[in-house]
DNA sequence: TTGACACCCATAAATTCCCATGATATCCCA
DNA sequence: TGGGATATCATGGGAATTTATGGGTGTCAA
């Protein structure tokens, strides 16, 4: 499995593309769907991204509700009714549609951040103030390692 | 599989004629039936959309009650008998039929949302009110991810 | 003959594809 | 170890398609 870290600041061209970085597109490679699946959801002020198959797998984790149930339809709601595939072109951008735009508050500047199994797509200034408060609070935080199934280089 | 995910609003023509998303169409391309099945159920002011292959699923998973019985006929009432099967013209429209405008209140706009397994057609305006009821209950909805089996591009 | 409907064609706008550029970063070999 | 040759990457812009939408025409049936 990859996991995608690091952070990634790129331009926001005036036809509203940008190009996703390289590390993240390679782990993409693989993917059926070439391109990012964007939606909103929790964090202000940022837009969660994946692959196509991450979506399918949340789609099936849906599915454990019963279809038709009030939960799994507000589920759906949240989810998949402001999701966006966004495919690459061939040099690797996407173009962000307005509504993510606009709640992020992006114009010419875009901020990919590496999350692990996910990343995130910033106004670079909100992510700067994001990043000093997490920075802040690290002093408090601690963390238990998973013990790793390779016997070798962890 | 494929999951239906986004938001698009379309026009419905004087003929009664909307376009289905292209994302959708997409999808739907390997159907054996070119179009789309339309049902009235639980939710109202919206009808719920599929292929012809997820109403035979539904078939299967009707068919877990007893042939004859309350509840398959029940079900068999709401959803089978009251679902209409609309073909693409060539540039991939559908009709909606007058008793499913009439339900929805569709008149010259109809949105399609998608929902994971099918998608669903509402009027613009009732779809803008039940997208803000789902997320003001948002934070109270939590969604354990299964693990996925790919190894993939998670 | 009058709808209803399938089929065909037209168009404008949006989107995708394709090629070009400069800047880094990487490789290779003396 | 230096330094030129070679990729890779982010970025830019024009051409070619696709998409949503509109309207016409023929056919079949009431």
């Amino acid at each position: 499995m990859s996991v995608y870290f690091g952070t990634f600041e790129n331009k926001v061209d005036r036809k509203g593309r940008v190009s996703v970085p390289a590390p993240f597109r390679q782990i993409l490679a693989t993917s059926a769907f070439q391109g990012i699946i964007a939606f909103r959801y929790h964090t202000p002020n940022a837009m969660e991204a994946c692959s196509l198959e991450f979506m399918e797998r949340l789609d099936q984790s849906v599915a454990d509700f019963d279809l038709f149930s009030e939960e799994h339809d507000d589920l759906a709601f949240n989810i998949f009714a402001e999701s966006h595939q966004l495919p690459f072109d061939g040099e690797g951008r996407v173009i962000l549609p307005p509504a993510l735009l606009e709640v992020t508050g992006i114009e010419d500047r875009a901020a990919f951040v590496g999350k692990g199994a996910t990343f995130q797509i910033w106004e670079p200034a909100a992510l700067k103030a994001r990043k000093a408060a997490a920075r802040q609070r690290a002093p408090n935080l601690t963390l238990r390692l998973r013990r790793g199934q390779d016997g070798g280089a962890s």
